[in-house]
DNA sequence: AGCAAAATATTTCAATTCAAAACTTTCTTG
DNA sequence: CAAGAAAGTTTTGAATTGAAATATTTTGCT
């Protein structure tokens, strides 16, 4: 924590934090594109993007599931899992399997090929953030953290307000 | 801040602190999908996705742009400026002109329309934000500010030795 | 002057994402 | 039991995003 971190002027008024507002939509940003350049370069290398290798780990931490559970772990709306799945069926890493009583759910499973390849993951974007956070001391850890969680709950407060 | 920060778990280890990163990547999925459900909704009452309305706000604010402007100030590659322009010109809320000197640049300028638009704006992303915020003691915002400045910044620096 | 390299914008392509609508199957209710 | 609501999945359509390739123009160097 250091000199990036832009200290706040002096005598602002607190109704109207208009440039605090900007850095954290500028932060943001720059998350979501650092992400979508990470899963573009591992895809690139790996042929597998983050979405779909987020997908195997789910499986193979939870076992075969259907679409609208694997929706949920990967926090992604139902529609979306379909793309990823069919992409996943074509390089045979999953399969589809239709093996429940309630014949509405179709259950999606690892093949040997997924589950080798979940194993000794090609590594997800978790990777990246584990070795920036060794170099930073817990307590800053656990600020961003902190940070990130009423950021998160502020939207998801807003988000129901406007239903 | 309260019940939804998760205290972590007394003697972990410091150098795998595994579960907070897994918050960590959890909550910046959350923060990606808030900012999808936002745009389709501003799309759906606007007529203006979120992206555009940046473009547009990048316009009033600077002038007229070109391309590569417009892309370092919204922080998107060119590539997907060229389509948000696009669909920007179709509405009628900016136009290209061929009007420097170098006749490789070709500058975007916004229309009445769009001036008009970007004035009174449809509330951005960052109104919610705003209104969030509000709600938080000042201590509570440098927090959130200063853990995303931590995060992004050790997100590009890992960028950088990628390549 | 001439030619290679750089800069600018676009095109093409594939993946992700969501909403809305469609389809099938199950459940509920009268 | 039949009609319709609900649940699970997929389809369709539009927007965003970036990489790579392409086209045009400018610049730099010999």
């Amino acid at each position: 924590m250091s000199n990036y971190v832009q200290t706040p002027v002096q005598g602002q008024t607190p109704e109207a934090p208009q440039d605090l507002v900007k850095q954290i939509v500028h932060q943001i940003r720059r998350l979501m594109q650092a992400g979508e350049l990470y899963t573009k370069e591992l895809n690139k290398k790996y042929w597998v993007t983050a979405a779909q290798l987020n997908c195997l780990i789910a499986l193979y931490e939870h076992g075969a599931l259907p679409a609208s559970q694997i929706a949920k772990l990967i926090m992604v709306k139902s529609s979306t899992v379909t793309g990823i799945v069919d992409r996943l069926e074509l390089k045979g890493l999953v399969t589809r399997v239709r093996n429940s009583p309630d014949r509405r759910v179709i259950n999606i499973e690892l093949t040997e090929a997924g589950r080798k390849l979940a194993e000794n993951a090609p590594p997800p974007i978790q990777q990246r953030i584990v070795d920036g956070l060794k170099s930073l001391p817990k307590n800053d850890v656990e600020q961003i953290v902190q940070g990130l969680n009423m950021l998160t709950h502020m939207l998801e407060v807003q988000d129901l307000q406007v239903e």
